[in-house]
DNA sequence: CAGATCTCAGCTATACTGAAATGC
DNA sequence: CGCATTTCAGTATAGCTGAGATCT
């Protein structure tokens, strides 16, 4: 911050002009082009979409990324796990004993390495993936509802590359 | 949540081979396809790199909405200001004071709405918001950089089509 | 001993809600 | 009166940090 406070209590207009506010959605033609801020606003739609897709299951969106990663790539120690995902092993923990408490995911101590947890998916977790596939797939076919399927297919693969390194 | 809990402490191994772990980050293949998570890993990687070029001078990237808001529509109310950029009327109060003491906008009352608070860019927030435009630039180069020109383009193209409606 | 793992407490940023005070 | 605006207090979540207990 730069700078010093301004004065607060002369009176001035807004606006400038007679008209009516315009209360309505329009972003400042600075954010309007930035790629950053596309990303961002529609990162921020995809995941309202998901996030209410899962909603009615009682899953979040993360708790969906651990059932995934342990149905992809196998059961994993905790921190494993975390750096699969990227998520912190502090907010694992916490996903972690929701999903315990659900019965999808089962943590026994590892008996070669007693200081881990095993994480694996159980039955009731795999049927419970399976149904919620079919609610991502619907969350991702309203996310890309503008697009043509080339387009889609087209984004995928400029986010791929963007994500590349 | 479906389901009960599991039991906790029988003994089973990680992985189920002898093999050291992956600590990599290998996200799993149900996560890697969706468009919706990869827009959102990119949203992430803009947002920390906007958030890394803005910090030196001591704004957040809010706070260069606001600037932007005010620069490319003019001055508004704090109510108006909010409805133009999606942010919370009680976040907004906050982001204004910061940048009222740094100076770079004015609060004055509307004298012909006394309940209204007339928001304005200062002759500091305008020589502030020149100097960050340039480091918005730098930011989304470094965003853009495994794409070519033309990709770039045709992402911003397809970015809009989907926030369109 | 150093280092990894799991757990717990707490912090920050962001987004949102409820309500009071003021004015239209 | 109803309604809008600003302000303040509080809640929820995601992401992160520090530290203790346990184990390699």
């Amino acid at each position: 911050m730069v700078g010093v406070a301004n004065g607060y209590h002369q009176a001035m207009d807004a606006g400038g002009s007679e008209q009516p506010r315009t209360p309505a959605y329009e972003p400042p033609a600075r954010l309007r082009g930035l790629p950053t801020w596309l990303t961002g606003q529609a990162a921020r739609r995809g995941q309202e979409i998901v996030a209410g897709a899962l909603a009615p299951a009682g899953i979040r969106r993360q708790h969906f990324s651990v059932l995934a990663s342990l149905a992809d790539q196998g059961p994993a120690s905790q921190a494993d796990l975390g750096r699969r995902l990227v998520i912190d092993r502090s907010d694992l923990h916490a996903l972690l004993a929701e999903l315990e408490q659900g019965g999808l995911i089962a943590r026994v101590r590892d008996r070669r390495d007693r200081r881990r947890n095993v994480v694996a998916l159980t039955a009731a977790g795999n049927a419970t993936l399976k149904r919620l596939d079919a609610r991502i797939d619907a969350a991702q076919a309203a996310f890309l509802g503008p697009l043509s399927d080339q387009e889609r297919a087209e984004l995928t693969r400029l986010l791929h590359k963007l994500l590349e390194p």
